[in-house]
DNA sequence: TCTGGGGTCCTAGGACCC
DNA sequence: TCTGGGGTCCTAGGACCC
């Protein structure tokens, strides 16, 4: 099979030397620095974010083996004068958006992970603005005199080496990865610090008594693939390779949206479990919406007193966002665990929407407010005056789930399945 | 290490279709 | 009637991330 493209190549100009032009900005300690930032009696002193769990946990404290994750009261134990506060969502957002606005306003290719950490591609600014490591120094220095914060900044050539470099350069650091010394930066760290390697990955790899990741890189493709599955394994080799993309992924939308609540040790009655997966899914419903989006797919999810969990799923025909079409999928769900949830005891319920879709006939939610189920039938005549039509009206409740019963109509077409 | 709440991605079996 | 291969969707579980 003859390929005239492949005659070009020789003449095609030689490829670009690489270039370490991605930043990884990730604030240190994210929660816990925003309560120091607004009350300067917790400054250099060890905080914990947190309720019956830590939630962040500020250096001072982390030097003292507080940890993410870890109860409150062991917490205390670990380090006598923690100072635990409650954590403000409100004050977090805030600070997040400031913090992003900046990232925006230093380059248009800004891929968020999380609440408190981005990637941004700076590779297109270094001829019209500065080299990279000075645009991320510049960035460190905005966050903390326009917000107060700390922040750490990896560069290197891609996104995943870059984030290695911030890890390593935590707390308030400022690293680059040269793209000519990757492997002398990455193969004498622990393979922990390797993105994606957890404590199942990390000790099978312990297990074959390996440590680091030059050790990792020093095994073939094919016993990695074996020992930890074809896409781990595919994935690690990569990654100690270097062969990871180096372009930041913008245009990323959420695939699910969930909440979920901790119910405490039992036992639970099964109304008020019930009551508290009705009340979730009020929540993750006016998420979707106010996303202008649909679901098809509903997942409950479980956990029980052994620590054991268990998801049970359902899907529609039709994506939806209808409050009583999610809700009665989910108690149906819920219904069907119930000698599940008898034999181990429930502690937690959560309720995720996947396969999410764009809404292309969202309008604005209809104003029903005050009106009650027995009025129903009078305030969407009252609406339908303005809309011109009963259908409309009872399909914008169904969509956007009021949570109200809604009687059928007479013009209403049939139901859908 | 006795455990919160929000996510992503991978695996694997079975149903179903061509 | 028996057989093959490939693709997609659904469901459940698990690892990992912050």
């Amino acid at each position: 099979m003859s390929d005239p493209g492949s005659n070009m190549c020789s003449m095609s100009p030689p490829p670009a030397p690489p270039v370490a032009g991605i930043l990884h900005a990730d604030l240190d300690a994210f929660y816990a620095s925003v309560e120091q930032r607004d009350d300067p009696r917790l400054r250099r002193r060890p905080v914990a974010v947190g309720g019956g769990v830590v939630l962040a946990a500020s250096y001072e404290a982390k030097r003292r083996g507080v940890r993410t994750a870890m109860s409150v009261r062991q917490a205390r134990s670990l380090c006598p004068g923690l100072v635990v506060v409650r954590p403000r969502f409100e004050a977090y957002t805030a600070a997040s958006r400031a913090v992003f606005a900046i990232f925006r306003d230093t380059t248009p290719a800004v891929q968020g992970v999380s609440i408190d950490e981005a990637f941004l591609d700076v590779r297109g600014l270094h001829r019209i603005d500065a080299a990279p490591v000075l645009i991320g120094g510049r960035v460190r220095d905005r966050v903390r005199d326009e917000v107060g914060l700390p922040i750490t900044v990896g560069v290197a050539r891609t996104p995943f080496l870059a984030k290695v470099a911030s890890r390593v350069a935590k707390p308030d650091g400022l690293l680059l990865v040269d793209p000519d010394h990757e492997d002398a930066f990455l193969h004498p760290l622990p393979l922990e610090v390797l993105w994606g390697v957890g404590a199942v990955t990390a000790d099978r790899l312990h297990a074959f008594g390996l440590t680091t990741a030059g050790d990792v890189a020093a095994l073939p493709r094919s016993v990695l693939e074996h020992a930890l599955g074809p896409a781990m394994g595919r994935h690690l080799h990569a990654v100690v390779h270097g062969r990871t993309p180096d372009r930041v992924d913008t245009g990323r939308r959420r695939g699910s949206v969930g909440a979920q609540r901790a119910l405490g040790r039992g036992p639970h009655d099964p109304a008020q479990v019930r009551a508290a997966l009705l009340g979730l899914v009020d929540r993750v419903c006016r998420r979707l919406r106010a996303g202008h989006r649909l679901a098809r797919t509903v997942v409950l999810r479980l956990r029980f007193a052994d620590y054991t969990t268990a998801t049970r799923s359902r899907s529609f025909a039709f994506a939806t966002a209808s409050g009583a079409q999610i809700g009665a999928a989910a108690v149906a769900l819920l219904a069907a665990a119930a000698p599940l949830l008898r034999e181990r005891g429930i502690t937690l319920v959560g309720v995720a929407l996947a396969g999410l879709e764009p809404d292309d006939h969202w309008q604005p939610e209809l104003d029903l407010e005050g009106a009650a189920p027995a009025g129903l039938d009078a305030a969407v005549d009252a609406v339908a005056d303005r809309f011109g039509s009963r259908a409309l009206v009872r399909g914008a409740l169904l969509r956007h789930g009021s949570g109200l019963e809604v009687p059928t109509l007479p013009d209403d077409p049939e139901e859908p399945a």
